[in-house]
This record gives structure tokens, C-alpha cells and sequence, in this order.
DNA sequence: ACCGTGACTTAGG
DNA sequence: TCCTAAGCCACGG
């Protein structure tokens, strides 16, 4: 039998039963099969998943190399206004897919993501040396704004509205960082984030309080003569008798003290 | 004041 | 991911 040409579809025909074939099949990634199909590049467009984290959800989303964003859904974000919101400072759409960036799930469980590619191209200079330097803070550690200044060769002013921009919550650990006297700073977190972030990396905040109250920025051991900040590794293990408060570095440094090259104590 | 041991972290392979 | 070397430092001798 031969076949007339009215039988024989057209590409717009093919492209239809195409995607209607994609709408058959489970949601997952639907999305980004569409994408494909119609040849849209993944180097056009991002995508983002949405993961737990000790302080709720997270957004994040990510191009073909990067990590390009993330937001906790904790001030009520939605999905439709994370996407909005991402179109908006980065020019680039979010697609919601399945997989999440390599190396985000271990980050998050971690709490190190020192090594994950991040895109902060859309900030500036000033912006991103602050966000690099609140990346080498390591997990369960916390460090002042005038350290961060520091690290980051910025000025101690520009230290919490860059704080405040970061685009990638939680994978830029600014819970980390705390006002020089020791108070979380949590410019870019809702109430509550910080703490839940900050004690699910085994921070000690009835400690941190205490220390507080106490005006103690510093701890040295008398056995060395070495100052740290008091949650630096070292600093954690200083046994109870050998622990020395300090209120300012000058204090330490006349007590014939020296910084930790581990923490690097900001001697202002 | 100095030194050795051991715990810990990071960089690099 | 495992392995190693190196750096840093607590602690006791």
C-alpha cells in the first residue's frame, strides 16, 4: 500500500506527539525535557532543587559549572519567588529539576563548601572578597567582622551590607560571623536561622553567650602563650585549667601572648 | 625555656 | 576516596 503524503507528519506534528510523549511520562525533570527537545542549551538557563537544612528549606540553583544561588525558604520564599528572584539579579532562568549540583548535598551535610564552585560575577569586587574570605571560615567556627575585613582587605564598613547581598545562603556560611563582640551578625537570615545553623554545626551558644556576657573575645593557653579565637579548633581544645580570657587583643599581646597562625586573631 | 608526642587540618597526588 | 606530607599546636616531661 502505498503511502500518500498526507499521512506523513509534519515536523511541527512530530515535535507535538514529542511533547505530549514527555507529558506521559513521570514529572520529574518534565521541564527540562522540554528544553531539550526544542534545543535550548543548558548553558542557557539554570536549574535548582530545594533541600533540608538544619534551619528549613533551602533553594539552590546552579548553571552547567557553578553554584549561581541559593535562599531559605524560612521567610515563607516560595519556589515561583525564589525563580523570580534569580531571573532578576542574574538574568538567567531557574528551572526546577531533580538532580542538585555535584558536591552541593555533601556541602550541606558537611558544612564545607570551601571547594564548591561558586558564580559571584554579578557582585562586586568589594562584595566578593567579603563573601570568599566568610567561605574559608570552617564549620562549627566563627569569626568577627573585623577578621572577615581583614582576610578580605576591604574596609570593616563594608563588611555586613555584603553580608546582608549574599546570594548563596547557608553555602556561604555568613552564620559563621559574628559583630566583634561576639554577637551573631545573621544580616542575610530570618531570627532563628542562625542559631539552628550555627548548633547543628556544634557551636556552643549557651558558650557563646557566656563568653559574651563576659566581654571574652579571645581564649589563650598559658602552656604556649598562643591566643585564639574561642571556637578555633586549637582553642577547643585548651583544657579547662590552662584557659585564659581575653577582652581585646592588646590585652593578650601585653600578657606576652601571641596569635594563633591557625585563626589568625584580628589584632586591631 | 625547650623538646617530643600525638591530635588535628589542609594541600596535593 | 584514600593516602601522604607538612603545618600548627596542646600538653607533659
Amino acid at each position: 500500500m502505498r503511502q500518500s503524503d498526507h499521512e506523513v507528519p509534519t515536523r511541527l506534528e512530530r515535535a507535538a506527539g514529542d511533547l505530549i510523549g514527555l507529558a506521559a511520562d513521570p514529572p520529574e525533570d518534565f521541564a527540562l525535557r522540554v528544553l531539550r527537545r526544542v534545543g535550548i542549551q543548558r548553558e542557557q538557563y539554570d536549574t535548582y532543587v530545594r533541600l533540608e537544612t538544619p534551619a528549613g528549606g533551602l533553594f539552590v540553583a546552579a548553571g552547567p559549572d557553578a553554584v549561581t544561588g541559593a535562599a531559605l525558604d524560612s521567610a515563607g520564599l516560595t519556589a515561583t519567588a525564589f525563580e523570580e528572584r534569580h531571573r532578576v539579579r542574574t538574568h538567567r532562568s531557574a528551572i526546577p529539576a531533580t538532580k542538585p549540583f555535584p558536591g552541593v548535598v555533601t556541602a550541606l551535610r558537611t558544612g564545607r563548601a570551601r571547594r564548591l564552585p561558586i558564580d559571584l560575577s554579578g557582585l562586586t569586587t568589594a562584595e566578593r572578597a567579603v563573601l570568599e574570605a566568610v567561605r574559608t571560615i570552617p564549620p562549627g567556627q566563627l569569626r568577627p567582622v573585623g577578621w572577615i575585613a581583614r582576610e578580605a582587605e576591604v574596609p570593616a564598613t563594608a563588611v555586613v551590607g555584603a553580608l546582608a547581598r549574599n546570594p548563596v545562603a547557608v553555602l556561604i556560611p555568613s552564620h559563621r560571623v559574628t559583630h566583634d563582640g561576639g554577637a551573631p551578625c545573621d544580616a542575610d537570615l530570618v531570627p532563628g536561622a542562625g542559631d539552628a545553623l550555627r548548633a547543628a554545626e556544634g557551636v556552643d551558644l549557651d558558650r557563646e553567650v557566656e563568653l559574651r556576657r563576659g566581654g571574652v573575645v579571645f581564649l589563650g593557653s598559658d602552656t604556649t602563650r598562643i591566643y585564639c579565637h574561642p571556637t578555633c579548633a586549637h582553642a577547643r581544645r585548651i583544657v579547662p585549667r590552662h584557659q585564659v580570657p581575653f577582652r581585646t587583643a592588646r590585652e593578650a599581646g601585653r600578657a606576652g601572648y601571641r596569635a594563633c597562625k591557625s585563626c589568625r586573631p584580628v589584632t586591631v
